[in-house]
DNA sequence: GTTGAGCGTT
């Protein structure tokens, strides 16, 4: 059976058909409209992302296509696969996963670095859910949250922000 | 224009 973490990939060797390609093997200087140019070529295309390295901001080198039409999929996937762009041979196959994962909220909700190591259940749940139902209101309860809120602010930054503030001058504009 | 194998948290 397939684990709980792993229920929105699907079979990685054999992909169900459906109007989303990954394309793999892209090299780093392959753009998205690079690859707009070449598979509007099988059929209209509703989006196309580039997966890139959140430092680096960098391609990973591979893409997810998405065709308006399941059918279209299919033939890029026929046609393309092991096709050449800038230099490298791409891969061209269903996609397994369905979209990216919603946006983390911009706060780290892993596993503390330190303090008592917790079950995996406790901390890796799927992002997909949205916030409402899995993470935020969970979060707030965690011991290491609430020991981070429960922190005064510095007076380094009150003292940062107050003089940014007033150094801000009104000026009317003139036209 | 750092390889290469890769399925996504702008």
């Amino acid at each position: 059976p397939m684990s709980n973490r792993r229920r929105h990939i699907g079979n990685r060797t054999n992909p169900d058909p459906n109007g989303c390609v990954g394309v793999f093997g892209l090299s780093l200087y392959t753009t998205e409209r690079d690859l707009r140019d070449v598979f509007s070529k099988y059929g209209p295309l509703a989006d196309v992302c580039i997966v890139y390295d959140q430092q680096s901001r960098r391609s990973r080198g591979f893409a997810f296509v998405y065709f308006e039409s399941q059918n279209d999929a299919k033939e890029a996937k026929e046609r393309a696969n092991g096709m050449e762009l800038d230099g490298r041979r791409i891969r061209v196959d269903f996609s397994i996963t369905k979209r990216a994962h919603t946006p983390t909220p911009g706060i780290y909700m892993g596993r503390p670095t330190y303090g008592p190591r917790r079950s995996s259940r406790d901390y890796d749940r799927g992002y997909d859910r949205g916030y409402d139902r899995g993470g935020y209101d969970r979060y707030e309860e965690r011991d290491y949250y609430k020991s981070y809120k429960r922190r005064s602010p510095s007076p380094y930054y009150r003292g940062a922000y107050r003089s940014r503030s007033r150094s801000r001058s009104y000026s009317p504009r003139r036209y």
